[in-house]
DNA sequence: TTCCTTGGTTACGTGGAGGGAACCATGACG
DNA sequence: CGTCATGGTTCCCTCCACGTAACCAAGGAA
């Protein structure tokens, strides 16, 4: 696909403006946000990044079963709306840290809050859905 | 805690910090629950819901861009979870209400606090975006 | 010379979420 | 009889998020 310039795969930005235009209600905000929140990998990479900067192979060795591929791109996707910074040291070899941004760390406050209320929960859910099921 | 979170320190850290530092079942669960939210409708539906019971068509009209087939499985997701109850009322032509139930009200709270650090931080996310493309 | 490391990129394949449109049962109304 | 409204269901298709695997550049070590 190499969208565009860089000659790098990269996210889809078209979908994303495609969503944002879309303007107006308050509801359209929480859907953005929960498109960023909401895919795989980016709330557990900015929970890992709470804990302090971390290089690209630490990230890649503390969350299990993360490709580098997707960690790449969960990273740059991050970095784009200002939730990490990525800091390249030139050494051989390199080291690249990325580290939360203080927007991050808002965001991390707000996952957290999402996270309580999906731990409060979770029994709710169940319960609710075994009943259902066994209708 | 709906919006402002003053009324107290509420978010467990502690806890959440627990579910996620095992890689087993509780940490599938916030995934789990974030998946369920994190869907295309679901969100939507419970804040036009937040504004009281509605009729299948009622939220067909309310909510622009939604197709029958979309809004009738997000509907039966959010029932099996509990979020939503459906009351068929045996008139002619068929009546159908959907409305929240304590626990969707609780999930319409969480959305709430979304929806204040969304509105909050639209703009940094926004900036952010343009001078990475700019990039 | 060959291997090791870091920090990625690229090609390829797949499942499932979601869109579009047609279809359906019921009964009142005209 | 046909038409309208409600509250959906079913089929088909597309697209893209994600997974897998291979590859790459640079330089130090052995």
């Amino acid at each position: 696909m190499t969208t565009s310039g860089a000659g790098a795969e990269s996210i889809d930005h078209a979908r994303i403006a495609a969503a944002l235009a879309v303007r107006g209600e308050p509801a359209c905000r929480v859907r953005d946000v929960l498109d960023r929140v909401g895919d795989k990998w980016s709330v557990t990479l900015v929970h890992e990044l709470g804990g302090g900067a971390r290089r690209f192979s630490e990230l890649r060795r503390g969350v299990p079963g993360i490709s580098p591929r997707m960690l790449s791109a969960t990273l740059r996707g991050l970095e784009r709306d200002g939730f990490v910074l990525r800091t390249v040291h030139p050494t051989v070899p390199p080291q690249v840290e990325y580290a939360l941004t203080p927007l991050g760390h808002t965001l991390l406050d707000t996952a957290w809050s999402l996270m309580n209320w999906a731990l409060e929960h979770a029994d709710d859910i169940d319960d609710a859905r075994r009943e259902y099921d066994a209708k």
